[in-house]
DNA sequence: TCAGAATAATTTGGTACCGAACGAATTTCA
DNA sequence: TGAAATTCGTTCGGTACCAAATTATTCTGA
């Protein structure tokens, strides 16, 4: 059993340090990458599943559905391939999103006349109306996620994380 | 296209933020929580992905089979509901891929005698000998990930991460 | 004691997500 | 030119994942 610290999940990681720090303390492992880089999951699953209950399910919105229509509102029509990378999602992912989105009238997807492979992606009025009246309280949720940092941690945080990305995605 | 900062996705959030920025005009968002958050699921994805193409794919196993596997490994065997939250997944998810991991062979189920809707869970040796042959590489992974951080970063971001983990969870 | 409330895991129905295979459109170069 | 290679988006098969309904077991109190 874990024994210590009754509750929930908030205790969970330091039970799980000191536990595993005590199942595998001889063998040479790196603990503080371990510590560091398991705590994104979790925060990112946390964040996530918090995010679709309280923000996204009352607008019928997926995590991944809403990042679409937010990068579209940032930046502006756009085709497919950059789309997916944008968001991280494969290729195959996103048709299937943009399927759901189209049927939710948020988006539109149109040929390109000069290269009739390629599918350019946009927000119709309905789906910009939906990520204005979104992203604001989705933002909202973003900072009751960060309360507790001061705005040198948050960004000393992002900071951090995007060294973490570019090993990710810059390493094959 | 994304314009600026020279490289690829360690220069994203910042055109985002201001393109963000002056998509909304004057509207009061907070970019530090949005910077800070967004990398949070972004880090997240691309080091699953990773861990699950580069290191987990060989053995078989999905990222979160493998967190089963390690959970069980660390504090030995469990019931359902505690492996569940442990592992962050909803009872449901948890009981296909306990399903999933038996039929390789990995774990075993037993139902509690003296309340037989208890099931607990436990490694069977092949699982033991996966876990110890995957976690080390896994370990390995782990540090490349949080390449270019000294060990007073990795442990600043895993604390930071700790703080956001309590804000997803606590709050309801 | 025994019917109903509570609790545990499982099943169900649905979306999200991936990698690989596919088919259509375009480019290359002999 | 025109056939082969390349490059698109989509489809397909499969797992992971959730919330809600279901089944099996245990607990409760009149």
């Amino acid at each position: 059993m874990t024994t210590g610290k009754t509750s929930g999940e908030s205790g969970w990681l330091l039970d799980a340090e000191r536990d595993v720090q005590a199942r595998l303390g001889e063998r040479p492992l790196d603990f503080a990458s371990l510590d560091a880089i398991s705590n994104i999951y979790r925060a990112a699953g946390s964040v996530r599943r918090h995010a679709e209950r309280e923000v996204l399910a009352e607008y019928g919105l997926s995590f991944g559905g809403f990042t679409i229509l937010w990068v579209l509102w940032v930046w502006g029509e756009m085709e497919t391939a950059k789309l997916a990378e944008e968001c991280s999602l494969a290729k195959g992912t996103l048709t299937g999103m943009l399927t759901t989105l189209e049927k939710q009238g948020l988006i539109t997807r149109s040929r390109v006349p000069s290269d009739k492979r390629r599918v350019v992606v946009d927000l119709t009025a309905e789906g910009t109306t939906m990520i204005d009246t979104v992203y604001p309280k989705f933002n909202e949720f973003e900072a009751e996620m960060s309360a507790g940092l001061d705005v040198a941690e948050k960004q000393e945080l992002a900071r951090l994380l995007r060294i973490v990305i570019g090993n990710a995605t810059n390493t094959t």
